[in-house]
DNA sequence: CGATCTGTTGACTGTTATCAACTCCGGTGG
DNA sequence: CCACCGGAGTTGATAACAGTCAACAGATCG
């Protein structure tokens, strides 16, 4: 089904009921595919349809200075710009990494049934309220840890969402990640990036060859990033 | 009136009808008092009440590795702990910086209140979906800014977000931030931070004696600090 | 198949952290 | 009333982590 990941997504931090589910099912769409680094909000845009990813990764984007600070990944089953329902003005991108299949639904359709469904809605808020969450452990990541823990931080956090979504098989998933799209999310410049990621894999914490990641000591890798679930919220 | 600094607020990032304003002013509250660095919220709790800032300042703290990161400071009007009416465990700390008075409304209420007032709700959202706004604009700072336009870019936030409830006259204002509390939230050591502060002073930017703040050059400051206030959402 | 992107490495630089000492201040208790 | 204490701000010296610059190899893509 087209939007499974969505309920996956859904059902991993709430329980839906079979209305909530039937509801889903029609919820009306346009399929859009993106190629690597495509904006699909902008800064400074007015939206009136929020985005189901689909398939791939985007990310939020901010100008800071001279810099690009990556503000979230999204991994499918997110809707990146749910806030726009009540926030429709962007203040920052939103962009593909790597290829990208994402599903417009309007935020007429969202409103007409999020007010006539308030289980459903109830959900959609928690999930837009666990992207606050998510923001304020990136600030304690990037405020807080040195780099190797910020980079071990993040893998862990991806990997946590991906299981979420059933994106994992065994301890390896697949990312479109440049060391230079890690550098912009953790603060860092790409070249420690590079020193980092080989010191995860001296340490025999990580294996990362090409696109596939391999989580190799997952408790030791949360131990250097110094990650706990529980601001993921996820159900048990 | 006893929310006039919440009714501020609201009518400082949306419209608020007659009928919102005559909810408000019958809203049932239990109103408290805290010393310095106190405990509102902790790690873990599962929240039934929200909190109302009615006077003094509020911060999220979460602790990383071996270090306390503040994630957000509150002024009047604020309602740091909205989010728990759909997402009720704190993941992280609610303490006072300063004294501070709140004013406590029980989640029954705004839950039945809100239901019944969706134009209330919808301006609610609206600031929920700004403190999100505001934690991005946080990672932003910390993650891509050098330490003077962070410190700078802090003191533009706090004064415009406590021009927004009428708590700056003139260019001045008054927080009991000691130079630890700016570190911790902006990923800085504390002697760091007591250079950086210099360096604004010095350059004629900022006053900064006792409590009181005075911005000298506000453009010049907004320069240095990268400020632009968008991210706020403020109204007009 | 060439151009560009990505990853890698080395050398050097620099911002910021850490450690330590001292002052100033307000509050507290003897 | 004053001595004392702890918290806050300040300063200097030193160290460490991370950034910058530059060069090159390999991969990828149009």
């Amino acid at each position: 089904m087209l939007h499974q990941k969505l309920i996956d997504r859904l059902r991993a931090i709430a329980d839906l009921s079979a209305g909530d589910l039937n509801i889903l099912a029609d919820m009306p769409t346009t399929v859009k595919s993106f190629s690597d680094g495509a904006y699909i909000l902008r800064d400074g845009d007015k939206s009136s349809h929020c985005c189901l990813l689909l398939e791939g990764f985007l990310a939020r984007h901010k100008i800071a200075g001279d810099r690009s600070q990556i503000l979230s990944f999204h991994v499918p089953g997110d809707i990146p710009d749910l806030q726009t329902l009540h926030l429709p003005l962007m203040d920052h991108d939103l962009t593909s990494v790597g290829r990208a299949t994402v599903a417009f639904i309007s935020h007429d359709w969202f409103n007409r049934t999020l007010d006539r469904a308030p289980s459903l809605a109830h959900v959609f808020w928690r999930e837009i309220l666990i992207d606050a969450a998510v923001y304020r452990e990136w600030i304690a990541n990037i405020g807080a840890r040195d780099a190797i823990a910020r980079i071990a931080h993040l893998i862990c956090e991806i990997a946590a969402r991906l299981a979420a979504v059933g994106l994992v098989s065994g301890n390896s998933f697949n990312v479109p990640f440049t060391q230079r799209n890690l550098a912009d999310a953790c603060g860092l410049s790409n070249v420690h990036v590079n020193r980092t990621l080989q010191e995860l894999r001296t340490r025999g914490l990580i294996a990362w060859e090409g696109r596939t990641v391999t989580i190799l000591k997952r408790s030791d890798l949360e131990f250097v990033g110094d990650f706990q679930t529980n601001y993921l919220h996820l159900k048990q």
